[in-house]
DNA sequence: GATGAATGAGGATTCATTCAT
DNA sequence: TATGAATGAATCCTCATTCAT
């Protein structure tokens, strides 16, 4: 499958009705994570989640249409977490708190699986998922809370893209480094983030 | 090629003592690169490398044992030149100067051929390559710069590793967006270290 | 691979250079036609055929880019032979000569290897193959045949066309029910070639 | 399925007896007709004639011990309605007026659905289906109403198979380009068929 | 009977690597 | 040394068929 070729399904196939349905895809959903984390992407193989997940290969292609589709559906399934953090954080009524909410949800979530979350990000960039994996939302919902704790601030936008970048750098790479300390890391994730606003802000 | 298999040489295999041969290495380096580039991972194959570079894939596997080599080549090539730039800072008498004059070497180098850039620092993190291009004397030579800049701070280590990754974060991301005002792109990124280094310094 | 997929490349994948890949290029291609004789479409495999023609499955897709290009392959080889026939009958002077040597042509082509005929007759209507096995000129020829040997017919395109038809269609019936003699296959062939004409001839 | 793999059932599971069953099943003949006519012989698999026919693969199979019985049921519906026809022309008086009904008839059914009557014309020459849809009393009937047209014929089985032959070659490849034109298209097959006749008759 | 989830053998294709020439 | 033909393990994916519910 090469980069140009023109897009296959990328939706899982079909709305699993039965509940032994639902079951099986959060099975191979759970699978093609583990696999992941565990052999990285040499060992990310359909056949090796099929196992894995403990059902035939014919079974996980009932219920996605081909490998990127099940890397899609792992994607959305680990950025469910994340939305639902800034949907909470976007509740709240002091800016800072807000965006010191979301930083430290977004270290918690990487420092989980780091491995796979750093597997997943590389993943998310690949132009083939890309379209599907967009979150405009997301960017949308981190600008309007960088607009609440730097009301002043030049260009949110760019500003969210520069710290979703950079929060993702610099976790990803402790997550590599084996860092477990999170509290360690929220903190200079906030120096990062709060002095890139400081600097940044008041244009 | 497994995550686990017991390594296999990542070293060119002959040092090409004849200047035939070292151009035919670096041919088929830059082969390479322009492959990655333009096809993304999907489509860099030692034998489209090889057709690209103009010589057999016979060849190819005459200065290197292998695919992974060839991919630990392209990234020592890259990364010389921000080696050179690291020696220039660190030749520079000012801190602040000296950090500053590197953070615009790295947006430059990673601005130049932005994808090929992103696509090298994701390889860089697979497993079978890590150690073969691991660069201590980089980092150490970072901290270095890092404690000229802030003599105080408290883990210059962990900021190295960190500055490291913030930079490499955004600047990724931001050529993934096509950007190209390098400018502007420098701008933030001074921002986001020297924001960061001001909020860590004094533990 | 349905129906309306974009193409895929029908043409072999390079003019072998060497000697001894043009003896592996006809290996395979009278391999397939063994295969195909023998097994018929259910046997006839990509790795049936290589294993016949003993050579490596990957030596297969060095010289074909997939399975219907391969069947391309066998389909133009048999039809060159028949181009050869037409082109002796386009230089005989009487019409009628021609017209009646390229039938008995025909029937001989069919009946050699009847199975393989018929096969690959149902093959050249393939959707996926029907452009890259059109013969417009093997068409416009027997056209021309036609003219010469019945001047006055009023539709000689269609007439061509027919007589493809019917020639086909009664010559692999009869090899279908393993028919062997081709003197009175011919005969009847004739009779139904020159009966269509003679009472399609005066419009 | 190969092609010398000992026979399996070809005959409907079960004479259905309920009248729902019976649309069951003719609801399924027709979806199998349709998936045929519209994806090839590429889409022609019983998940699809199942879904198009409203019922479950389940559902298929009870009513079907395989694929090939599904093809073999829908033969034989299209082979009815020609029965019918040759019936008819079987009580006709005048041999030559019963042949040229027989051939109109032919015509007319063939181009109804030209793209279906073409593939299933292949489906019927398959080894595996061959017996279940040889047509006997078919052949043995158009040979009696041959022997009709023309008393004195020699070999009128002969010419039986012959005008099957060639009239299903026409007609086939007629439809496959789109014709449209049934007068003229049976003009030119009576032409083929009685010009045969006239040129082998007199044995 | 009907359903549709599950199965897995089978088949197309790729690509890193070797080795005879 | 260079060449490029040959190799085959590995991987993706399909679809006829079964069977528990």
């Amino acid at each position: 499958m090469n980069e140009r070729t023109p897009k296959k399904g990328l939706r899982p196939r079909k709305a699993p009705s039965q509940p032994r349905s639902e079951e099986t895809v959060a099975a191979i959903i759970e699978a093609a994570a583990q696999v992941l984390e565990a052999e990285g992407f040499d060992g990310f193989n359909t056949n090796a989640v099929a196992a894995r997940a403990g059902v035939s290969i014919g079974s996980l292609y009932q219920y996605f249409p081909g490998k990127d589709a099940l890397t899609v559906a792992l994607i959305r399934r680990e950025m469910k977490r994340f939305y639902d953090d800034v949907a909470i954080a976007l509740a709240m009524h002091n800016g800072e708190d807000a965006l010191t909410y979301l930083l430290g949800a977004a270290v918690r979530q990487q420092l989980q699986r780091p491995r796979l979350a750093r597997l997943l990000d590389i993943e998310e960039g690949r132009p083939a998922l890309r379209d599907e994996v967009a979150k405009p939302e997301l960017e949308q919902m981190t600008t309007e809370i960088i607009k609440r704790a730097i009301p002043q601030h030049a260009s949110p936008e760019v500003a969210a893209a520069d710290l979703f970048a950079m929060v993702r750098g610099i976790v990803d790479a402790a997550g590599e480094r084996g860092e477990t300390d999170m509290a360690y890391l929220e903190y200079r994730v906030r120096a990062a983030v709060f002095g890139y606003l400081a600097n940044t802000g008041t244009a």
